[in-house]
DNA sequence: AACCTTTGTCACCATACGGTGACATGTAGC
DNA sequence: GCTACATGTCACCGTATGGTGACAAAGGTT
């Protein structure tokens, strides 16, 4: 009997470790990034003993695994076209919102931004989950827009998605630690906003309003 | 006398040894990236013992500042405007040839492509010299171009080129380990020529031929 | 009460890392 | 010849990592 010493942070309840464990994912990649996350400082940051992770997780990939199902890392559908009307929108002004929609749900999302800055070193277990989401909501898209709009045969609406979406996701993820590139800032919303006329011209030029 | 056991590699010459480290920093750097990057695996590499290491460059960081100085991890104004005549092209099929010209001169140089790609992680000594040797490039290019065509107020070009330019580099990186995204490819020359058509839209839409 | 399972803690292993001191070896100057 | 120095080699330190086995406490079941 007697003792009850140590600070046991839990109190016999594995679903709060677990979730304790969650957080503190999610705390290292977005204080620290992929490159730091290791077993041991997930434990230090959760504040439990490693040997849990094992077990409850399996090891430390298995954490990234539920992590990855618990958060949304990208846009769905709906979060995009939310409130947009077809009718009473130009294509032009249509896809310059569903662009600045876009880069205005990756910047506010940090996890993702870490995310897509370790990808281009490590295909790790989350970047190949964020890819998958990806790549479906990106498919939605097109298939939404393809509905809604018709194109000039002339654009490839891939390619120049591809380009400009490419861009928005690299800048967001520089912007995290560096506050000035070429000659634009990056940091602030109102510095965000030259990057987004920007775009609004180059897809005005693209593809003209019907 | 006799013995002459071990197999020196340098054979008491230093210059060789501090080339094969620097050789070998390149050879890392290129095939593992620079996360994977240390000095035992520089030592490992170079066929020599760690102490000569730190008796030649001091530490890591040493090494890698040799190593930024003796490489051009970006291309020259002279390498993009090469045979370029200002009198027989539209300004729109000028930027279109240099977007070309920095999209090839940046995919032919991995060294390069895998610090770009480990800067949105760390950002380390070779990272800072990269930024730095970029910066004042792309500022020598803006000049020449400045100087040579007129261009439309209304187009931002610190602005389109920072967009257009961050695409391809997180193509030229992201095509290192992946091989399609968004449903275009970003492997062989013939992938990249849909990107760099898209581009040269881009460009027209936004900076009609005067 | 006695038992068994779950939960949490601790000690330990092998490995790799960055970094340093001590020593053997070859070469140049005298 | 001898000394002095630069060069190369090896052994070692402290620390961190990923991973595992053994054990103490708490509950529930019978």
């Amino acid at each position: 009997m007697v003792t009850k010493v140590a600070g046991t942070i839990g109190a016999r309840n594995p679903a709060v470790v677990r979730a304790r464990v969650l957080a503190a994912l999610g705390a290292i990649i977005e204080r620290d990034g992929l490159a730091r996350l290791g077993v041991n400082a997930l434990a230090r940051e959760a504040g439990c003993d490693k040997v849990l992770i094992y077990r409850y997780f399996g090891d430390l990939d298995g954490v990234c695994r539920e992590f990855a199902q618990s958060r949304d890392f990208w846009w769905t559908l709906d979060d995009l076209v939310q409130g947009l009307d077809p009718a009473g929108l130009s294509r032009t002004r249509a896809l310059q919102v569903l662009m600045r929609r876009h880069a205005a749900a990756i910047r506010s999302r940090p996890t993702t931004l870490a995310i897509l800055a370790h990808e281009l070193t490590e295909r790790s277990t989350l970047a190949i989950a964020l890819e998958e989401v990806r790549e479906t909501r990106t498919l939605e898209l097109f298939a939404w827009i393809g509905e809604r709009f018709d194109l000039p045969a002339a654009v490839d609406l891939p390619a120049v998605s591809l380009l400009l979406g490419s861009a928005v996701n690299y800048l967001a993820a520089r912007g995290r630690d560096v506050s000035v590139m070429g000659g634009v800032a990056l940091r602030s919303d109102a510095d965000w906003e030259r990057i987004l006329s920007a775009i609004d011209a180059l897809i005005a030029g693209v593809v003209p309003p019907q």
